[in-house]
DNA sequence: TAAAGGTTTTTGGCGAACCTAACCCGGTGA
DNA sequence: TCACCGGGTTAGGTTCGCCAAAAACCTTTA
């Protein structure tokens, strides 16, 4: 079974919309995926059948542990890529947000690994270089 | 009229095959983008719709003007961005086709731009930093 | 020059993801 | 209590991208 990159955003929709309301609905997801809600219908009912959520019609939604771990995974590469984009190559937070959000889905875990190494080193190494440029771009 | 991902796809594999041979050929396409004839002959002639491509059937494939330009562009971020991944970030080479490949498609200019501005200072301001995480990567 | 062989195209069909319109359900206020 | 209303669901239909099978085409070779 395996989980397509559009059923990972409604499993991230899920989880945050959990998260800041401890309740999910169908009205809500469709506005984070800027979908209509027969949509996420569809897309529920597919995701119960993979056995990530837990839905019955009219009933509460929940995500299931497989659903939850998944959604987290995906969640955690979102912020992490997004403060990258932020804190070290200075781009201005809506975009890093937008980028990071495509990304999250396709970065190999290697990657993602390398680029927090990255951070951490030349934070640590050259923290004054990094603030250096991260000025410049701020001027502009 | 706005060019899908895949389209994308389909151009600049189109792009790399008239650079390499000269010729574009429904078989070496499908063979780049892992798919049917078929789905190729589709492809072309949705393009060909949208004036990206010259196409008649049984005739030669060509890149028009405004779809050799789309190529290019995609074409440059994705080699831009798999050498940012080796030669910064130090990420294995098919690694970093792989992730750039998915990238390229949705970066933002802003991002690419920043990212060539960050190699670029690092590259000046601390080549030996750099180095040293390089080097401590590839010995792992 | 005609048949063979490889390439390209057409046909018909499938699944994913989305939508509109119309229909259900459950709680609220008259 | 019941009509109404907003949120949820179903039905029916679209588009995109893909495929297998079969037909059409072109080139090459016997």
């Amino acid at each position: 079974m395996q989980v397509s990159k559009r059923e990972e955003e409604y499993l991230e929709a899920m989880y945050i919309l959990y998260r800041n309301k401890g309740v999910i609905r169908v009205k809500d997801i469709a506005k984070i995926m800027n979908v209509k809600p027969p949509s996420v219908v569809d897309a529920l009912k597919k995701l119960a059948e993979k056995g990530l959520v837990e839905y019955e019609k009219y009933d509460r939604i929940l995500l299931t542990e497989k659903g939850r771990k998944i959604a987290e995974e995906t969640y955690s590469k979102h912020v992490f890529l997004t403060k990258f984009f932020v804190d070290i190559l200075g781009i201005p937070p809506e975009i890093a947000e937008h980028d990071a959000c495509q990304f999250e889905h396709y970065v190999s875990e290697i990657t993602v690994k390398r680029m927090k190494e990255f951070a951490k080193f030349i934070q640590e190494q050259c923290p004054y270089v990094l603030k250096q440029f991260l000025k410049e771009k701020l001027e502009e």
